[in-house]
DNA sequence: CTGCGGCCTGACGTTGCGTGAGGGTCAAGC
DNA sequence: GCTTGACCCTCACGCAACGTCAGGCCGCAG
């Protein structure tokens, strides 16, 4: 089977368009080929048209076949100049990179699935809102597993949209009221801040579900990633420690 | 949210490998940016340094983050410029595009696998011989359903290697027989063509493990596509019809 | 002889940057 | 004041796999 280029010349030659025709490439595509030293005409004709003959035909039809496989064309001129380097080997290769970068795409449709779900959900039309929840995403996406981030989007989907809002814009008055209570020293016991802490848990809650890894895996967010996270929420280290502190000292 | 560029100039500013770091990026893109319109520096010093405040390092990581998501530069500017075209729905059509693409590439990985394992089942070490066979599942590909190509497999495995390399070997044997009957015009119901008959029967029978539906398959495979199946196997449409009458002859 | 289709060789465009080349700038130490 | 490193700047080529002209030669039919 494998005929040196040296054919006989009394084969049937081809031109350039037979060929592309007989094999769905493009002229453009064997002229390339060509340069990159892939599949050299068999011959020129006298005006220097390219021509091809079968043995060239056959090779063809395997660059195109092991370019459908995802090769790329420095590798297929690797598979196919020298006898040896073992096709298999470069088939288990490539077998092990599809399936990496299935699984990647397979991660990447998961979360777009789940953010534009949410953005259908929340009729969220506005992109600062939504670009918000996609940076939240990419960060959770650090912290939670699969089956927590999943968790996350039923629970979400259960509350349905008004009441993640209503939670959402809770927030900040919360968090600016704690951070006040940190700022003047108040006593994490006194009255004023025990009321605070109730509405802060209560809105943890509200996302963690009463869920303690989800909670864990929050905690370890905040602490890690403390930076992005006051950027995004205002809530620092120090706040999270004395809003922590005022929790644990609730009473029911 | 929306805060225009023209930031007052009190706010602090960040130079380009300060915005690199923040961003897991480098300074190479963030020029790249820049030429592409997507990210322009708030000012520049004296000495025409990139200067960049925090809009800009708030615009850069919702570009980081749709980039993320996969989305070429192009439509991040169109999804950042202007106010109007919704990013919602171009979410909606990544997710499109990206389940196409997943579902491509799981069909691809499915045929790679089935491919090396075969090359690892028959120790088929030999590039041209496993090119061949690459060549024949590009084919059955266009012909085969995909539960027909796991039935099919399946029964390769059973049969194991060695049976698969009998029977292959057979077959010239057996069409080359066949195409002297025909030339010469024998009588398909004579003694002899029916030998090869019930020979070319009984190796179909083996590839089709007697399975109707992949019979049929293959006789379009054959009729659709009787140019490249003549190629590979030596079996033209007129040799088809010829073995196919001798074996409807077939008493038993 | 002219026209039309096919063929040729450059050579630039695409996508998202990497990687220099060649040359200013800035703060620090001598 | 001078040098030294660390940064910064603007070109500009390179990669993968061709698409898409541009400008011009070849060959055959009318």
């Amino acid at each position: 089977m494998a005929l040196p280029a040296t054919g006989n010349s009394t084969m049937t030659l081809y031109t350039v368009s037979q060929i592309a025709r007989r094999t769905g490439l493009t002229v453009r595509t064997l002229h390339h080929y060509e340069a990159k030293g892939l599949l050299n005409p068999a011959a020129r004709s006298g005006a220097g048209y390219r021509l091809y003959g079968s043995y060239e035909l056959l090779r063809l039809q395997h660059i195109v076949s092991l370019k459908m496989l995802g090769f790329s064309l420095k590798e297929i001129l690797a598979c196919l100049d020298v006898e040896a380097p073992s096709l298999a080997e470069a088939l288990a290769r490539q077998v092990d990179r599809l399936r990496e970068v299935v699984v990647r795409q397979q991660e990447l449709l998961r979360r777009l699935e789940r953010i534009a779900q949410q953005a259908i959900n929340g009729e969220t039309i506005d992109s600062e809102t939504l670009l918000n929840s996609i940076e939240a995403s990419t960060i959770m996406e650090k912290y939670f597993t699969h089956e927590q981030l999943e968790t996350i989007k039923q629970r979400g989907d259960t509350l349905g949209p008004e009441r993640i809002k209503a939670v959402e814009q809770s927030w900040p008055h919360v968090i600016a009221g704690m951070q006040a209570a940190l700022t003047l020293e108040k006593d994490p016991a006194s009255e004023e801040v025990q009321l605070l802490a109730r509405r802060w848990r209560t809105l943890v809650r509200e996302f963690t579900g009463g869920n303690a890894e989800i909670q864990r895996s929050m905690n370890t967010m905040f602490r890690e990633d403390a930076a992005t996270m006051q950027a995004k929420t205002g809530i620092d280290p120090a706040l999270m420690a004395y809003a922590s502190k005022a929790i644990s000292l609730l009473r029911d």
